[in-house]
DNA sequence: TTGTAGGCGTTATCAT
DNA sequence: ATGATAACGCCTACAA
């Protein structure tokens, strides 16, 4: 028994025009006519089919979000970023795994775009061509978080910066032989942007760059217990290693910590992004946070505005990191 | 420049019928006129609209999830389980935070509806009264993960049995004293069933049970951090520490680690759940895991089941439990 | 203040 | 094999 405006019209003795205004509360209903309709809503439960509404104003009050793997520690605090702010405005979140594979990039974008979302947050390291002609195409408003392409609104940190401080921060410490765990070149923050940082600070630090202490990982944990391995074993090993992110560091400290050395004293060690789990570990792990929380909720709020055509002061938000000392170094 | 089946009609000059024909590939339809048809598509690079399609036929091949908070490390696994399931029968997913609020919880249930999801998949210890009669009232498919309630179709694990064997574990190993970090009494999972098999372990083992050895946490790290403590400033402390979710016992790890102590040759440390960071902390963690991934994936399908109205074995689905042994015992 | 009627983009029934 | 046409449930001029 599900009612519609027609049976909510028909109960209340009205048109269903009537049950339309009071259902979406104009105030040119006289209050007794709209007590009535009340009353017959009541009775029946009837909930408007927003299905039918939004063929009608031609928006459906909801946002795709495509992120590459939730189960990754990284993004579900991001999510409820977006999902607070979304649900603040009203909007509902279809939420997509995409493995950061560029065919289901697009397939997603498909749905998306078939059930009509008024506006997308794409999370990525990369926009492929493709895709951006379709966010043209399809004219559906975007913002990505921790990319940046074109013309397209986006969040992120200063990658680059963040990683030449807290490579610094090694320096003033120090330390002379920093290693660093970095993400596969074809990957433009952790692989491309971290790893630059970490150059910059030693080059300006005057301190030769080995390439004996770069290692390239991936971004998980395993990739940074292996690395720090090859690290630990080498002739002259560093005495402290930058991780380009947090689940690699916490690899690298399980490294460590098997072969007996002591955390910070033997071997410093840094992350990257402040996961949750970053604070838990025990050395706790110093790291640069990136404000993972407020990077969904801000770029919710630039969505929100587009959709709104309120003015957008910045296309490109580039917000504050912060380096976070704990124990692990 | 959004085109819809009129204009692809116009364009490949047939009706629109025919148009839905080959979008829907129907058979009947003629080569050439296919052909033509989806020359047409291409050039205006034509998408069908799903809200409209959703009205007419009365599915919209989406999903509801209700989910406490996606930045609790439990859940990610579960929803990734979820989408990766959902998205081989093409569905979409709605991700809903409810904080174990009842009222947000109505409160979205209520929007989910609206928006004619074909199901809802839930997830919470308990599910109120009042929630129950929504369920009948609107009756839309809901399948329960974590909890069980009447008729509503779940899939949980026997939280009394997994807590018994993993106390078991530790009289085997020759503890004697055997403290446990729980849930809030309201928390029927990790507050009652948990503390049931802890207390039915020791009773079977003729261990007498010590009040002073059950802690009333929560279920972050900060109440498992906090209950180690105390307990570890018993005057006979405990050997061993059951928390009863990984959460607790790794804010345990901490306390005892920060107090210098060898795990586990002075204290054994077990949780609950396998979250990912169970099995990355030093040293790790001994655990009886919950199949996350698979929960969420199995209530999936059973939610698919019902909405093609297959045939259900069973509507209460009980998965296995599994203990992992590793370095915190 | 209220009602009538057309239309949103599809699918599906019934002719042709 | 194809085409007209009436829904689906709602909103919104426009009329009364």
């Amino acid at each position: 028994m599900k009612f519609n405006i027609k049976d909510v019209a028909r109960k209340a003795g009205v048109s269903i025009s009537t049950v339309s205004r009071v259902v979406n509360d104009s105030k040119v209903v006289k209050p007794e006519t709209h007590e009535k309709v009340m009353k017959a809503i009541e009775e029946l439960g009837y909930k408007p089919n927003a299905i039918a509404r939004s063929l009608k104003v031609k928006n459906t009050k909801t946002i795709g979000i495509l992120i590459p793997d939730i189960s990754n520690q990284f993004y579900p605090e991001v999510v409820r970023g977006i999902e607070d702010i979304a649900n603040m405005y009203q909007y509902n979140i279809f939420l997509c795994n995409t493995d950061l594979d560029p065919e289901k990039e697009t397939k997603y974008f498909d749905i998306l775009a078939e059930k009509q979302v008024d506006g997308i947050i794409f999370i990525s390291n990369i926009v492929s061509e493709a895709l951006y002609k379709k966010f043209k195409v399809y004219d559906i408003p975007v913002v990505l978080i921790g990319a940046d392409y074109e013309d397209v609104p986006s969040v992120s940190i200063d990658n680059v910066g963040a990683s030449k401080s807290i490579v610094n921060y090694l320096i003033k410490k120090g330390h002379k032989r920093i290693a660093t765990i970095v993400g596969k070149n074809s990957d433009p923050v952790m692989g491309v942007a971290r790893l630059e940082g970490y150059k910059t600070a030693l080059r300006e630090a005057n301190i030769s760059i080995d390439n004996e202490l770069i290692i390239e990982g991936g971004h998980r944990y395993k990739s940074g217990y292996e690395g720090a391995k090859r690290l630990l074993e080498l002739e002259e090993p560093p005495t402290a290693i930058f991780a380009t992110n947090d689940e690699m560091a916490i690899g690298t400290l399980r490294a460590a910590l098997e072969q007996g050395l002591d955390i910070p004293e033997d071997l410093a060690i840094v992350g990257f992004d402040n996961i949750d789990m970053a604070g838990k570990v025990y050395p706790a792990l110093t790291t640069v946070a990136q404000p993972m929380y407020e990077m969904g909720a801000i770029a919710t709020r630039v969505l929100t505005k587009i959709l709104n055509e309120e003015e957008l002061e910045t296309r490109k938000i580039v917000l504050n990191y912060s380096l976070l000392e704990r124990e692990s170094s």
